[in-house]
DNA sequence: AGGCAGGTCGGTA
DNA sequence: TACCGACCTGCC
């Protein structure tokens, strides 16, 4: 299925460092394709030019309300161009920043990646994640298949997680029985949902405003990482109350870009 | 060889 | 409340 899209780029968003699950497939031409994973769903997608094309893993046509769910999740239920003329930014960050949006993941995988993210690299958690969904038919394992591979001490050991390990099978275990308020009542609000997820250990405040804005759909949070810190020091940044999430998106690709400067 | 990488925790002032 | 060092691991 194709769908003609604005301010949108596959390549852009695979690298903005937002999402783990996705995995670039060999292209001859130009236009990358990727294999995505979100919650139990996958899909092939591509883009040439602004169409996009979507298929399912083995490269049929995907069903209507398969095609819905993927046009949520990659944000294309937002005007973008309504978004980013509301948000205060420089022609300099629009630039290193277009096509870029932020995806509604499933709030496990994004747990399970955060998780992993901390006092780490990219290559590194990319590893990791990669990892667990080879263990699990392409998609990131759920919390009692993840509590089972991990109880497997030799499998654990293998992937490297270091003094990650203990959080992420607390995490798996709390998991079994505990989902984010916000699935029940979408009315939650941002400050109390934080407040509980950083009840669980290993989640501090940094992964969980990833949790809450990449998997939760809370626009207005703020994930402060080395990058949007040294920022935050280096100009004054005023966080839009709405979107400051896509904002702080924008932001951190755009000071990845321009680090050397600083 | 020491420092650092998309943090968090527990201990101090 | 704010700051500090330790922490698994891999790579420069």
């Amino acid at each position: 299925m194709r769908i003609e899209t604005s301010d949108f780029s596959l390549p852009a968003i695979a690298s903005s460092g937002q999402v783990f699950t996705w995995q670039e497939l060999p292209s001859g031409r130009a236009d990358a394709r990727f294999l995505i994973a979100s919650s139990r769903h996958r899909c092939i997608a591509s883009q040439k030019g602004t169409t996009l094309t979507i298929l399912t893993p083995s490269g049929s046509q995907p069903s209507a309300s398969v095609l819905a769910y993927w046009h949520h999740y990659f944000a294309l239920d937002q005007d973008y161009g309504a978004i980013l003329s509301r948000l205060p930014l420089t022609q300099d960050q629009r630039q290193c920043s277009a096509g870029i949006r932020v995806l509604a993941q499933d709030w496990w995988d994004v747990s399970v990646s955060f998780m992993i993210s901390q006092n780490s690299n990219i290559p590194r958690i990319q590893h990791a994640v990669t990892s667990l969904m080879e263990s699990a038919h392409g998609l990131m394992p759920r919390p009692k298949q993840l509590k089972a591979l991990l109880d497997d001490e030799e499998y654990a050991q293998a992937l490297k997680l270091g003094y990650r390990l203990p959080y992420l099978r607390a995490l798996a275990k709390t998991a079994c029985h505990w989902q984010p308020r916000r699935l029940q009542d979408p009315a939650m609000p941002l400050a109390d949902e934080m407040a509980e997820l950083e009840e669980i250990p290993g989640i501090g405040p940094k992964v969980a405003s990833c949790i809450c804005l990449y998997g939760l759909g809370y626009l207005e949070a703020v994930p402060r990482d080395t990058w949007i810190k040294r920022a935050e020091r280096a100009y004054t940044v005023e966080w839009d109350p709405v979107y400051g999430g896509i904002q702080q998106q924008y932001i951190f690709a755009w000071m990845r870009e321009t680090a050397s400067e600083l």
